[in-house]
DNA sequence: CAACTACTGGCAACCGATTGCCGCCGTCGT
DNA sequence: ACGACGGCGGCAATCGGTTGCCAGTAGTTG
């Protein structure tokens, strides 16, 4: 009972081609795999046989004997938040440069899922990107452990690291706000989990005292638009005149609640965001945002990951920093409220 | 001169369960993969012996013998563009259930990187849904000979495919704008190549036909933000009532570039996109819109092709029509205008 | 009691590449 | 003339599972 589609036939292996080349399987392999170990005579006659038989190497036998995969795994936790597409591009531009395939792991905002991914792509690959996870410091070492590893923003003593540099970011939005006269910040808080939350209230808080502005924390919330949503309720009973969002969704939920209630933005409340996703760009009044060099996040994560699994970059507990920028755009301005 | 990392342990394989067992390797296997081929003591005996290692199967060496990877790739042509987001969501979602993984080939708008990656990722595969791609009918039957294939949203004679209900969203479409008085539709259209295009321009005619609507086309334009940027100078002299646009990202690149020159929708213009993707929700005003299932896209996609994978399903030409909704919001209204 | 079957487990041959080691051959040095 | 050596190709083991086939055992049947 075969399966239902067209023959599938079978692809050649180096038998077939040595056999038309009249020579030795492993000379096959050598002719592909070490330039100058074989005769170029010989290795011509090789590379004529395989190219009239179609023949291409199995990877999947390639890997079994050298264990070199040329697969990574990228993992996050929500394919559908647009923070990631750019970051996935990235990673994408990285990996194939090098002829390497990456593998999305997509936790769906869920451990269960998460690990189970993680299982089916662990043994597979040769080495993980953490762009977002839900695990434990501890289960992320052990991870690390047996696979080269970096991760995205967030620290873990030991492992590599790439981050973006937020408190300078926090500082220039500071800066903006102080500029147009704001006296008091909120900041709404993301997940008390998020290494970045931590970094960008700390940040904030120092700004704020260095220029002598008020600074409050509220939250936290779930970083998505619901929770930028949920977030107007803790901005109760005083509306604050500015405030700075963990991420551009939060912000942008945010400011849909508000703008629904009346709430003039900027006019009565300005509002910062971070990260400076596709969407920050599109809604009106349109985001300021600390800018994440998104894509080329990705893109040195892979890169460095690839350097490790290479041998080439030694292991470096320094996280490895971007700059931040900041874009100002509509959402910000000179209070009109006392 | 090993790489950087920690010890890279090998795992343990079935001959290392086979020996604490006191069992022959053959029978490790059958324990686990066919279960009643092994008296119940021993298959017991067995588990027990690899949960103390920590066994697990290696895909790799199974992917040799079997030639059943487990894999399937999701091709599609760009990350970035959220269209996509919801879709690759479903894809992982059915490919998960059947302990599946999705390798995401992002062509990056490019027919080399897509050729590219392409040939990386055939041979790992067991199957392959075809999101977007740049390559022709032929080439795609090419491949379609060698693994299974599950084409969305175009359709290629002989291969199965799953589509969105163009001709009833349009329908719906048109409808509305008729009952908001409107006696003229422009329709900018996506690019050429575009199966999806073409039906719903066809269907866009034959609509306005039998409501007495007067309908025109414009373009084709890019199917992206500055591809809806570019529609505004088709629009010139006149200036329709109501637009409709090939999708959502075009609809919202026109309508931020006629609310820059100061044309007020719905006042002077609506306009109506397609896919309904997240950024349409998120703009003012929010864009009405014949929303594409595109969760149940990739997932549809995602369950057709392992039913075909597995041989339960036989390959029917019949594309899976998948049925679409009309969102309305605020980019449609009366027309100010005479 | 012979014959037949069902149940189990082992042997060994794959799957398709990679690679250590050996041997053949021709060349060069002394 | 003989040994050393470099170039080149083949042999065979290996990566870690899977599976067809066979044999031994036990239970069943006539």
């Amino acid at each position: 009972m075969t399966s239902g589609d067209g023959t599938r036939k079978s692809q050649p292996t180096i038998y077939d081609v040595a056999r038309l080349a009249g020579v030795a399987p492993s000379t096959v392999s050598r002719a592909f795999a070490r330039p100058g170990r074989v005769n170029a005579d010989t290795a011509q006659r090789i590379r004529e046989a395989a190219a009239q038989l179609g023949y291409r190497a199995n990877p999947v036998a390639r890997a079994l004997s050298t264990s070199r995969t040329r697969m990574i795994a990228l993992m996050i936790s929500d394919v559908t938040n647009p923070y990631y597409s750019e970051l996935i591009r990235g990673a994408q531009l990285a990996a194939s440069q090098e002829e390497y395939t990456v593998l999305l792991t997509d936790a769906r905002e869920s451990d269960v899922v998460e690990r189970e991914s993680l299982e089916r792509v662990l043994p597979v690959v040769e080495g993980i990107v953490i762009g977002s996870s839900r695990m434990s410091d501890s289960t992320l070492r052990v991870i690390a452990k047996q696979t080269p590893m970096i991760v995205l923003n967030r620290h873990l003593a030991g492992i590599p690291s790439v981050v973006t540099d937020n408190p300078r970011g926090v500082r220039r939005a500071v800066e903006h706000l102080g500029e147009l006269g704001h006296e008091h910040i909120t900041y709404v808080a993301g997940p008390e989990a998020s290494w970045a939350d931590g970094m960008r209230w700390r940040a904030l808080r120092e700004a704020g005292h260095e220029l002598h502005l008020h600074t409050r924390r509220v939250g936290p919330v779930a970083p998505t638009l619901q929770g930028g949503r949920d977030a107007r309720a803790l901005l109760r009973p005083h509306l604050p005149t500015a405030v700075i969002c963990y991420n551009d969704l939060v912000a942008i939920g945010l400011m849909r609640t508000l703008t629904a209630e009346g709430v003039r933005i900027p006019d009565d409340v300005s509002v910062v965001g971070f990260d400076n996703i596709l969407p920050a760009e599109l809604v009106s009044p349109g985001l300021t945002t600390v800018a994440s060099p998104l894509r080329t996040l990705g893109s040195t994560a892979v890169g460095n990951l690839l350097a490790i699994i290479r041998g080439a970059l030694h292991t470096t507990d320094k996280p490895f920093v971007l700059p931040t920028r900041l874009v100002v755009r509509e959402s910000t301005g000179r209070t009109a409220r006392r």
